[in-house]
DNA sequence: ACAAAATGATACTAATATGGTATCATTCCT
DNA sequence: AGGAATGATACCATATTAGTATCATTTTGT
């Protein structure tokens, strides 16, 4: 059970290394280069980046991908509901038939509240802040 | 990214159940009747828990699974362990080349703080807890 | 003793999610 | 015009999760 997947942890890492540099535009090229991350992977990874808004892109030569918005305004939740999908720790597998324990329930509140805790907790996280 | 699989959820149900009939050995056939859970399947997950001594098991005509220890001594990260292995929210994709980048360890840094919540979270809920 | 009813052990299969490739179209700069 | 870049999309490989099948062993009732 993995809060972030590789998806995300090189997405991380691409974005960062993208602000390090944000007067420039970087190209996969570059960026295969210093992340060794596989280049047609990083490549569908950037071109969600730059879909959800979180990166631009230019095309062409000396093209590449800049950040769309501060760094401060990037979460990481953001970069993992893009990558793997609403953030969900909890999920009723008897969904069908009626759910008729009341022990069932207790866990899912339980549950919940620790998923609240840390939604709440990756929403304070922002890519600035893994910088510093 | 779930907390809780089904098996572990499943396991949560049959348990609790075996916990409200704790006078009686509860057969697999009685709880597929109960839980609706796929026969073979209950059968492996009671097997599992019975090697693990939450449940004791009780062969023959007659037999089946009783409690092997007292309900607020089994804990919910006991299943979560015994079906999906340790609790690990966080792991580094970056172990072969050395991790060069402040952020990253950053990062890790941020997610070790939630697991460490979310464990002792999970450390405090016993099967009892769930079932008042 | 023996048959039926239960679990023990273990190997197998199916479905889904994850991680990664490949390819062709399109755009932009020189 | 042509090369260097991204856009779109379909595909493949592997691992994990979910579920099945089967035979051996133990216990109990008659």
């Amino acid at each position: 059970m993995k809060l972030i997947t590789r998806d995300t942890d090189y997405a991380v890492r691409a974005v960062c290394f993208i602000v390090r540099h944000k007067e420039r535009v970087i190209s996969v090229t570059e960026l295969v280069k210093k992340l060794k991350i596989p280049r047609p992977f990083l490549r569908k990874l950037l071109q969600a980046l730059s879909k959800k808004g979180v990166l631009g892109s230019h095309r062409g030569l000396g093209g590449g991908f800049s950040l769309a918005k501060p760094a401060n305004k990037i979460f990481l939740v953001d970069l993992i509901e893009i990558f793997q999908g609403p953030l969900k720790l909890n999920e009723c597998f008897f969904k069908k038939i009626t759910c008729p324990n009341v022990k069932r329930c207790l866990l899912r509140k339980k549950i919940d509240n620790i998923e609240r805790y840390v939604q709440d907790s990756l929403k304070s996280i922002t890519i600035a802040s893994l910088l510093k």
